[in-house]
RNA sequence: GGAUGUUUAGCUCAGCUGGGAGAGCAUCGCCUUUACACGGCGGGGGUCGGGAGUUCAAACCUCUCAACAUCCACCA
């Protein structure tokens, strides 16, 4: 027995763990089952639950529960990433805060503290999942550093380097120096800042003239090489041949020309850095320019910034630009606006810095992926443009990183030749050192597909269930992961990773905002299941995640939410009290028409669920699902099954208590993937229930004819009933108000005279017979006309005369339509056909009316 | 600079293959009808951003203008 209101806290969170336990969750290998696999993404184990965890777990766990009822042996792969630079900044800080000092402390002493920390977030993650009900393959959990996936690390590694796709290249990078690590320019944030723009002199070597040179980073001017001007500039061309003297060093370097330099910016000159800038670097190369670095990895200057050695790169200009303003070396200091790189985890302002590093060589693997495009489809398409346009401008990716936690580059160097050999075991200690290195965290996640079904080593698990049915992500992590996903895939198992991929956007607060930690508008979705209820959130989420669009939270859709499971509750503590001896498997043979058009209608919604489901259009389905079960079930069908079951006749009763619990049914099977909770707690207490929802199926319970005639007397009766609530509301009459009803039409059932007679609060209900008064108001639709009649002067021509408008109007268009000879000649046949069939209706109903007018005259 | 979107009721947003403009909230009126007041019934409210085109037919396809948003690459 069900208690009357609706609390999550009835429900929440009470069948995980015997779902669970039952296996529900994993894989059967069943091969009469048609497989369906999917990878969740791993979240990182530095990590708190936000609310995007909640919409993209909550998205997969819908579609693996929907699966599994649909018939298939379905693999949710969980698993947990590493994530490098953000764990070791916050393993470093926990040690820090424990009072270690940093600088001293060994790389084995941090692994063992970095391998503890992620015991304990796992266990914290883990907890999550069950906090969200997410229904994953447990027994399949991967961790990005497991040692088997460190092996498909070192192979895929070895491969690439085998192929030449892996190079190591003294290259310009973007360097953090808080973190002293290079980083891929993806993990570079780019803002506009307010920057100061010095002009500097630098003097011919003779002296007798100097030029200005603008620069924002004039600490590096240590490391210029040389000054460019555009070969064209008529100001600078007097000069070529000519030496300058570097003003922060007295170096003398030389002009050159060269058509990159914009006359029209700053002065018109540059100055060339090739160790600190991209575009110097690109000058470095092409004139064979020497590549001094005047920078040390900590961002402090080195040996090269004599007196400003060992002073923080920003000290450091501080300095140098007021010793020399005292030397008359600068002409002006000016206020710009910047736009400056920051590193994503540690803020600091990136370093463009000559490093060796080791890179992934993207063109070819691009163009691969571009080429297999068509054997994955985007939800929505739109990203798939996206994709490409990222694809088909891919820079090589910089995958070393200065860290110490990750996939250690599986690279050695003999410690006498310098000999490199990358091997996928270690070599002996003796005679080689490994690289220190270790490898971005999105080189490992990039296998995550392949690498987690056990490639290559287990090819069973492989065939089944790879390529993954679909990949659900937020669109922010498109280049960073789904993108590598795909071309890692192709290269290594010549297939693309999954066949469809679901974008779905991000959170956002109530006004808009995207939700970050220095706005503190974050919403805590622990919150938000504590005060909603999870299911509550869960049918927020569905039937909002419209692909690629963003979410705005909002109270008042979890209130709503909360208020369709409440009434949804309802529904079903109403039909399980009254039907506790109903049994499911006795089908009777023939249905009322209300009953036969009520199935009618069910089937026809659970074949637009499904369908919509199937192309991922999971909001529609919800949507779909929550205005039937208001407006079809409870609002129309269950009032008028109440005056069924008040009938003497008692098989029509024993048949709509039936239809009422297989309705129950059938919508508590449609509504479990979205809230999983609900949906088991209500289906116990259904007569004849398996152990758990999660053993039912979608296969069809019974074969239904559909009657149209049913359906179109179905909709005749709600027609009636709108149109009289209507008349009373315009009227200003109570809901309540009573008449005496006549109805022209003698065959009609007579459930279909009860149901209109509760419905309109008729007094008495009468057939065809005259009756001399004058009715209030008469209804006309189809064959049949309804006049009401009974005390009061209510404007009966007026309401005759709305419904000769409205008849009118249609006729209008009708007539229209059927007059263009150019749509009676290109329409299909079957558009015209109907446009006609319903213009002579309207006619006919319009003579009806008019009849009646005429008693006016 | 390159790319991709968005613009529909007061607000937040749906709208599938081109075929009579929808929901929730808000608003107004009525109703304690025994599943539900976290409820029921009824109403008002829209030039589908502007313009042009294709089509028998356009919120939907094409072009164009405008505003806004996001991503990528960015000048010393």
């Amino acid at each position: 027995m069900l208690p009357k209101r609706y609390d999550h806290l009835l429900t929440g969170g009470k069948y995980y763990q015997k779902w669970r336990e039952a296996g529900f969750f994993e894989p059967t290998f069943d091969v009469k089952k048609k497989p369906y696999s999917l990878v969740l993404p791993p979240p990182n184990i530095t990590g708190k639950l936000h609310l995007g965890h909640a919409l993209d777990t909550t998205v997969q766990d819908a579609i693996v529960r929907y699966k599994r009822l649909a018939g298939y042996d379905v693999l949710w792969v969980p698993g947990m990433d590493h994530a490098g630079i953000a764990t070791q900044a916050k393993v470093m800080q926990k040690l820090k805060d424990e009072g270690q000092d940093i600088s001293k402390i060994t790389r084995e002493a941090f692994l063992k503290a970095a391998w503890s920390w992620k015991d304990v977030y796992a266990e914290e993650i883990k907890k999550q999942w069950e906090f969200l009900n997410a229904s994953l393959s447990h027994r399949f959990l991967r961790f990005t550093l497991d040692s088997e996936l460190n092996q498909v690390v070192n192979q895929v590694f070895k491969e690439y380097y085998e192929a030449g796709l892996i190079y190591q290249g003294e290259r310009i990078i973007n360097w953090d120096p808080a973190l002293k690590t290079a980083i891929s320019n993806m993990e570079v944030i780019r803002k506009d800042v307010e920057a100061k723009f010095y002009y500097l002199k630098y003097y011919l070597e003779d002296r007798s003239a100097f030029v200005v040179i603008a620069t924002t980073r004039p600490e590096t001017c240590f490391a210029d090489v040389a000054l460019v001007a555009h070969p064209k500039d008529q100001r600078y061309l007097k000069y070529q041949g000519k030496n300058f003297v570097n003003p922060t060093n007295q170096e003398v370097i030389p002009l050159i020309f060269d058509d990159y330099v914009d006359p029209s910016f700053g002065t018109g000159m540059m100055k060339c850095t090739p160790a600190h800038d991209q575009n110097d670097y690109n000058l470095g190369i092409k004139y064979h320019l020497a590549m001094p670095n005047c920078m040390n990895k900590d961002g402090t200057i080195n040996a090269l910034g004599h007196k400003y050695q060992g002073l923080d790169r920003f000290i450091a200009r501080e300095q140098l630009i007021s010793d020399l303003i005292a030397l008359d070396l600068v002409v002006k200091v000016e206020n710009i606006k910047h736009n400056l790189g920051f590193s994503e985890r540690s803020g600091a302002v990136i370093e463009p810095y000559l490093s060796k590093q080791w890179f992934l060589k993207m063109r070819p693997l691009a163009e691969n992926a571009i080429k297999h495009r068509r054997d994955l489809k985007w939800i929505p398409a739109k990203y798939e443009k996206i994709f490409l346009n990222w694809m088909n401008n891919a820079e090589d990716w910089c995958i070393s990183r200065q860290l110490w936690w990750g996939h250690q580059i599986p690279v050695y160097y003999h410690r006498e030749t310098e000999a490199v050999v990358v091997s996928e075991t270690p070599l002996d200690p003796k005679f080689y050192y490994q690289d220190p290195d270790v490898l971005d965290t999105w080189f490992s996640s990039a296998l995550w597909p392949f690498s987690t079904l056990g490639w290559p080593k287990i090819p069973s698990h492989l065939a089944r269930y790879f390529p993954l049915d679909i990949q659900v992500s937020a669109y922010d992590i498109i280049f960073f992961w789904i993108s590598r996903m795909i071309f890692s895939s192709l290269y290594f198992t010549k297939e693309v990773p999954f066949r469809n991929v679901f974008i779905h956007g991000i959170f956002r607060d109530a006004s808009g905002r995207k939700m970050n930690k220095s706005l503190g508008n974050g919403i805590d979705p622990v919150v938000v299941i504590n005060t909603y209820g999870l299911d509550a959130l869960r049918l927020f989420l569905l039937s909002s995640v419209s692909p690629g669009i963003d979410f705005r939270y909002s109270d008042d859709k979890l209130k709503e939410a909360n208020n369709f499971l409440n009434k949804f509750w309802n529904v079903a503590r109403y039909i399980l009290d009254l039907t506790s001896a109903v049994n499911l498997s006795l089908i009777p043979t023939t249905f009322s028409f209300i009953n036969q058009a009520f199935l009618s209608k069910l089937s026809d919604f659970e074949k637009k669920y499904f369908k919509n489901f199937d192309k991922y259009q999971i909001h529609l389905s919800s949507k779909y699902l929550i205005s039937f079960v208001y407006e079809v079930f409870s609002s129309e069908y269950l009032e008028f099954s109440k005056v069924l079951l008040l009938s003497k006749d008692e098989k029509l009763g024993a048949e709509t208590k039936w239809v009422l619990l297989y309705a129950l049914k059938t919508i508590l099977r449609l509504i479990y993937p979205l809230t999983p909770d609900v949906a088991e707690t209500i289906y116990v207490e259904i007569p004849g229930h398996l152990n758990s929802i999660m053993e039912e199926s979608y296969q069809p319970f019974i074969a239904l004819k559909r009657t149209s005639k049913s359906i179109k007397k179905y909709e005749l009766l709600n027609h009636f009933i709108s149109e009289i609530r209507s008349f009373k509301a315009t009227s200003n009459l109570p809901p309540n108000a009573a008449f005496k009803m006549r109805v022209s039409e003698t065959k009609l059932e007579p459930e279909f005279l009860e149901v209109l007679k509760r419905f309109t609060f008729a007094k008495e209900v009468i057939l065809e017979e005259d009756i001399k008064e004058q009715p209030l108001v008469t209804f006309v639709k189809g064959e049949v006309e309804i006049s009401l009649f009974g005390d009061g002067n209510f404007a009966l021509k007026a309401e005759l005369l709305k419904q000769l408008t409205i008849l009118e109007q249609e006729i209008k268009r009708g007539e229209g339509m059927l007059n263009n000879a150019n749509f009676l000649a290109k329409a299909p046949l079957e558009k015209v056909n109907l446009e006609k069939n319903k213009l002579i209706k309207y006619q006919e109903e319009l003579t009806k009316v008019r009849n009646i007018l005429k008693q006016f005259d």
